[in-house]
DNA sequence: AATGAATGAGGCTTCATTCAT
DNA sequence: AATGAATGAAGCCTCATTCAT
């Protein structure tokens, strides 16, 4: 098991900066209050991250990481492609519920915050719907389902998710509201919805 | 027509206030930046609003109010519940894309960021979602489509409508993808999400 | 007379940098220090001043003002071209000696440590020895002293007239030697050397 | 020839400080740069310095040293009081523009900025002018030019030759002057006022 | 001989806010 | 209705220096 001494300090540091941006939010996040939560002086961060953007790209890095990782797994597991579409977005909701910290600072920190952000990383995180994409088109030649373009569909399916991520951890849910239920509801909403799209309505 | 000199200077201070949250982010938002924008003394802004949380309060009570008179008015526009299911989705996201500001300040000011901010305003911006499951409910008694629990369906449809627009907005679309393609393939889903769901996959 | 209470914070702020420029050098300047010595907080400085580099711009260029003044006055005042000659000198030197604040700030500052400065004030700084250029301009048409290139000559003379006055504010003189004596044997040296100079040595 | 690797450490850092110094100038100077254009940690500055004043001292003393030395050459290689004057001038001339980091270093360093640079060191410096001192004091005993003292006459002579590399190193001259020809002026002016300095204007 | 980790002080600057006018 | 002057807290960051290794 980890304790707190086997991290080292630069670990610890990028753990505090979650813990301090899930509680008080990215416009209250400070150097000093980072370097107060490790009991350490602000300087220190300085040994292990050039400046405060660089600590937060190190996260969002690392947190884009554990995210692809989290859905090539996930998808890996499964056999079938109607099952990997369902397996896929269930990994993905849970990752960012399990890891509200690092799902939030993928997304919430915002373009106009960190102008330095490089646009590169901005394409990483899109990354999450291509393997959506895959598994769409892998479907597609299956036959399982008609898709006109599987890229297309699966960013529609990504941004439902997300919506469906965001809402939960931006507590936006009303409180008799069953998270399980609505969670549920949602995937067979946003699943069915793909595969049986074919009315225009 | 409306001239700047119509505009008394609270509106006007709110009005900045959008334009600069938009322009670089919430945690760039400074009290003298805004004061700046309107040609004002930051002093001035205290003779309307009583501090910087008070000020961003009302500027979140004005946006709600507005996405609720654009969400009824859709819905009154439309004759079928059908209609209204699909016109009232585009209202959202309409608004949403055409008035960013507003849309940004209702979902992406985040609780921590404000902990003076009172709970109930929070569960006023939830209020957009019962439009929704009001015309759910609407359809389920005329029978044009089953729902085991109306409600659920609404806040699922409403964070798929969310994810969707949020995706757009924080501009985390692939530049080869069509906006317009993205939102029509989106909207299909969604409500042929909901429509058809019965097989629980 | 003027007390404290009757200059306006900003000129407190502008006398205070003097004294501790002189009292300390430039290097141990700082804006916490400045606003010590005025018995304000470091934030009311920016209050008149835009930055740090905004500060001593002002100070430079009310130093060259000043500078200037000094000079066209003597040259004023002296009738013959001799006489003139002498009591430019003269006017410089004692300037400098009088102001040695004034006088450190306009040459001490190194364009290295203010990459901000402006290059035509260098320029403005240079214009002192541009009354010395008119001054020997005029005896040359009166055919009091003869000159290949009075500009050259001027800037001759007041590279010299700056090395005295160097020497004696950073106190590089030996105690033994008499300040009024050095003076006025450099300062004979320098014209003499002006008046004769025709053999190439 | 030399190498970098033949250098000392403690001589790569002296070296590596008198760059920084003609870079930057002296308030950016610190530790941890001079470290780093040596590639060795901060660290290890101390293992050869007590600290940054004694770092300091010890660059001073060296180009001190090198001046002098320069400068008795050229005293040493000509034959004549008066070729000596001017050999010696030119030698002091030459020495500051061909190595202008130290001697910046020795003149530019203020008293003020250094409060622990011992007196005696400052005091040193002067000995620049002793050199001419004794040229001059030969000169009067070979009657080859009259002078009331010597002393004087050659701090008054040592200060213009400051005056004269201070304008150029400092780049204060007028781009349109060519330097060399400034310089000739210069010292041809400077010996001449010494030469014929009878007539106290 | 050299380093890595850490610190406390202080650098410039911006912030929200208040108070007297 | 609006301002100008001022503040204390805090922002990010760099500094010289020390200590254990």
């Amino acid at each position: 098991m980890l304790t707190l001494s086997d991290m080292s300090l630069r670990e610890e540091i990028l753990d505090a900066t979650k813990d301090l941006l899930l509680e008080y939010g990215f416009s209250k996040l400070s150097m000093r209050k980072i370097a107060g939560r490790v009991n350490v002086t602000a300087t220190s961060i300085y040994l292990y991250f050039k400046n405060k953007d660089d600590l937060l790209l190190a996260l969002i890095e690392e947190s884009i990481e554990n995210l692809k990782k989290a859905l090539s797994d996930a998808a890996g597991e499964s056999k079938g492609v109607m099952q990997q579409l369902r397996s896929v977005s269930m990994a993905y909701i849970n990752y960012a519920l399990e890891h509200p910290r690092e799902y939030e600072i993928i997304f919430m920190v915002r373009p106009e915050e960190m102008p330095t952000y490089p646009k590169e990383k901005f394409r990483q995180i899109r990354s999450g719907y291509t393997l959506l994409a895959e598994v769409l088109e892998k479907g597609k030649e299956e036959q399982q389902f008609e898709t006109d373009d599987s890229l297309l569909a699966a960013y529609a399916m990504w941004s439902q998710l997300h919506g469906v991520v965001s809402v939960i951890i931006n507590k936006r849910l009303d409180a008799k509201v069953s998270t399980e239920e609505f969670i549920g509801q949602a995937v067979d909403q946003i699943i069915q919805g793909f595969i049986s799209k074919k009315i225009p309505a």
